[in-house]
DNA sequence: TAGGACTCAACC
DNA sequence: GTTGAGTCCTAT
């Protein structure tokens, strides 16, 4: 009797075992339908002793698996990939599954419609109608009513047609396919620099074995140009390559760049694709059809029939970091697919995070640089403005060195961007008269006031609500007050100072979808814009040749709040923004408001000196024993119930084993306290690089037992200590 | 005593 | 995660 192990699609559940009924195939990686009580879950088969039951159930127990999903197997690699996830990350191995089973309905097998054409037969009882038709169809093909209105005729007519054999039907997929890049479409010329790392990167695709490649150059040094060529040389040997960006709304000028060099859009992947272009995705590059996705994060795990190629671009971004379900890194999932798939993984940034660096230290990374800028056009200038010497007026953010060079450089006709990581207009809004603050009611935080939708919005959870006229507490009226800056807010500052200039705010508010993307880059090319205001969303990505400068509104918003990445993520973003400045022939000046401008980070910006920042970065965290010197992670108890929570959290505690080289630390309450009506305790553990340390919580979890109503995640190396 | 809220274990 | 069984409680 032939029996299956299944690891069902639910995260609760360890795999089970079915029968395999005689006549159906099933094989490790295959999709198949599987009854659990009386309903029915997608499952894969997997290697039973790669994926252990927790009790094993005897033969007659087993129930028929219903039926073979009509989609390939997921490939050996891709199993490796999750097994490796889910182990790495702590993470149930059906949440894992279940991001490379991302569309259910491809699951469902090829879908068709029926269209009709021409048979070349000429029916006995030709009727004027029936001539018409023939006549106007000619060699078109389509579906009855498409048809009928080409040959401007009724239905019936094109029906009686197919009924006498004149037409006849044919079935068609109703996934079409995708255009194919051709790599000869748009060569670019290169600088020697980057001609000598494109041909590096081509000869690792040609090689078709694992090996991980940092590509480093600073903004405008052209490492998009250059790893196009190595997406080339995959598309010229039927191979996939999978892009990786960190964030939706990158993707715009990405996918015209994309499409100037290989003549048409690439595959998108993301989680606002609609279930047909799911389905059609899914479908093509499981079939190995789609020889190039871009996508978010999630397409890591779809199952690519021959994968060639991984770029990650902006590696050092941290939005790759997964925080909600599997706590994975995409960054580091990326090396680890291309480890299994025996494939070259290109880590593309301008400030690479020292765990990339580190890799290149060790020799386990190589690295490639670009040093110059492309074009002949030059780094910006960089100056700090020290907030406490020269503060902006009351009431007002920007310093008047700041609001001079923005005068100056729009009275040169070329565009400015300030840059503040706040959305919203104002991150508190309490009253004047009894100090009522707005907090969330599901979270531990304040609520944001965005004036441009009148309303008070959570950022945690996306609770809104209608900014209020009266004060809830006091009755008074008019008496809130906005305390501090966000984006709008600024905006708001600029169109005083500056009523005739024309400003924009770039937000995840306001950039939701590619084509908002592509509307802000249309309009600043037109120069339809000549200050923007906006977040990080900014940073990254465009390229604007008559963007001249830069301004950072308040440079220590990100040192906030004790993080160990706290001043490497400040130097890439405010670095990054920079990179925005002066990438066309005019020079490029940037500006940074800070109340430490003798910060080491302020420094290392205003110098250019990222070695010495580095450095000093590294040699701070081999001390602390913080990544990737050593090891973190973090155990967050969760419920509605509070005391539930805690209870649980301080056996978590007491029961933490005493290992040398590990520290656990806490239970505390998690910094955000409450979050989405969930009460949390944060447990920390520090450990040794060398120790196991999964495999130290996994049995120290395994002992604990919690109640239901409780959760209990783990964070490996978590970024958001928040 | 029917119906609702709740807990709990099994699901292969 | 979902489901059905079992338990307890309340309104009638």
């Amino acid at each position: 009797m032939s029996r299956a192990r299944i690891l069902i699609l639910n995260a609760a559940l360890g795999p089970l075992d079915y029968r395999v009924p005689p006549g159906m195939h099933v094989e490790p990686g295959s999709i198949v339908i599987a009854p659990l009580g009386p309903r029915q879950l997608l499952g894969v088969a997997w290697e039973p002793d790669r994926m252990p039951s927790d009790a094993e159930v005897g033969d007659n127990r087993l129930r028929n698996l219903l039926a073979v999903a009509d989609a390939p197997p997921l490939g050996a690699a891709l199993r490796r990939l999750v097994e490796w996830t889910a182990s790495y990350y702590l993470a149930p191995p059906a949440a894992v599954v279940r991001m490379a089973l991302a569309s259910t309905s491809a699951l469902e097998g090829a879908r068709t419609i029926t269209e009709y054409r021409a048979t070349g037969e000429v029916p006995t009882r030709l009727t004027p109608q029936r001539e018409q038709a023939l006549e106007r169809i000619g060699d078109r093909q389509g579906l009855i009513r498409e048809l009928a209105s080409v040959a401007e005729v009724s239905d019936a007519v094109i029906r009686g047609l197919v009924k006498i054999g004149a037409l006849e039907p044919v079935a068609v997929d109703i996934d079409s396919p995708y255009p194919v890049p051709d790599p000869a479409f748009g060569a670019p010329t290169l600088s020697p620099e980057q001609q000598a790392a494109a041909a590096t990167l081509i000869a690792g695709v040609a090689a078709r074995a694992f090996a991980p490649t940092l590509l480093d150059g600073v903004t405008g040094s052209g490492k998009t140009e250059v790893y196009f060529e190595a997406i080339a040389e995959a598309i010229r040997t039927r191979r996939q390559t999978l892009v990786l960006l960190p964030e939706i709304a990158l993707t715009e000028p990405f996918l015209r760049r994309f499409h100037d060099r290989f003549g048409c859009d690439p595959v998108p992947w993301h989680s606002g694709l609609r279930s047909s272009q799911r389905r059609r995705a899914w479908r093509a590059l499981a079939s190995g059809a789609a020889l190039v996705t871009v996508g978010a994060r999630s397409a890591l795990f779809l199952p690519y029939r021959n994968l060639g190629l991984i770029v990650v671009d902006e590696a050092h971004e941290t939005s790759f970091k997964q925080e909600e379900g599997v706590h994975y890194h995409a960054r580091d999932v990326a090396v680890m697919r291309g480890k299994f798939e025996g494939c070259p993984v290109i880590l593309a940034s301008a400030t690479p995070a020292i765990e990339t660096r580190q890799q290149v230290a060790l020799g386990n990374y190589a690295e490639l640089q670009l040093p110059a800028r492309f074009g002949g056009a030059q780094m910006p200038t960089i100056e700090a403005i020290d907030l406490i010497e020269h503060p902006p007026e009351r009431g007002r953010w920007l310093a008047p060195k700041l609001v001079a060079a923005i005068e100056t450089t729009l009275a040169k006709g070329e565009q400015s961007l300030l840059f503040l990581n706040r959305r919203g207009y104002a991150p508190l809004t309490l009253c004047r008269t009894c100090g009522h603050r707005f907090q969330c009611p599901n979270c531990t935080a304040w609520m944001v006031e965005h004036r441009l939708t009148r309303r008070l919005a959570c950022h945690h959870c996306g609770h809104i609500e209608p900014t209020p006229r009266v004060c809830p507490e006091c009755q008074g009226e008019d008496t809130l007050v906005a305390c501090g800056p966000g984006v709008e807010r600024i905006a708001d500052e600029v169109t005083a100072l500056f009523p005739n200039a024309k400003t924009a705010i770039v937000t995840s508010d306001t950039i939701w979808s590619p084509a908002k993307a592509a509307e802000f880059v249309a309009r600043m090319e037109a120069r339809d814009i000549d200050i923007v205001v906006g977040t990080q969303l900014v940073t990254k990505g465009y390229h604007f040749p008559n963007l001249t400068l830069v301004g950072v509104v308040d440079a220590d918003l990100g040192l906030e709040g004790g993080d160990l990445r706290a001043a490497e993520r400040t130097f890439q973003q405010i670095r990054q923004v920079s990179g925005r400045a002066g990438r066309g022939e005019k020079p490029g000046h940037v500006f940074i408001q800070t109340h430490s401008p003798k910060a080491q980070v302020m420094q290392a910006l205003i110098t250019g000196d990222a070695d010495a920042f580095y450095t000093a970065e590294t040699d701070a965290r081999r001390d602390a024993g913080a990544p990737p010197f050593g090891r973190y992670a973090a155990i967050v108890v969760s419920s509605e119930d509070q005391p539930a929570a805690h209870e649980i959290a301080i056996a978590i505690g007491r029961s933490a084993p005493r290992i040398d080289g590990m520290a656990v630390y806490g239970p505390a309450p998690a910094p955000l306290a409450m979050l989405r009506g969930r009460h949390r305790y944060r447990l920390l553990v520090h450990a040794r690089r060398a120790l196991d340390v999964q495999d130290v919580i996994r049995d120290w979890l395994r002992a604990v037992e919690w109640p239901s109503k409780v959760r209990v995640t783990v964070d490996v190396d978590p970024y958001n200590f928040l």
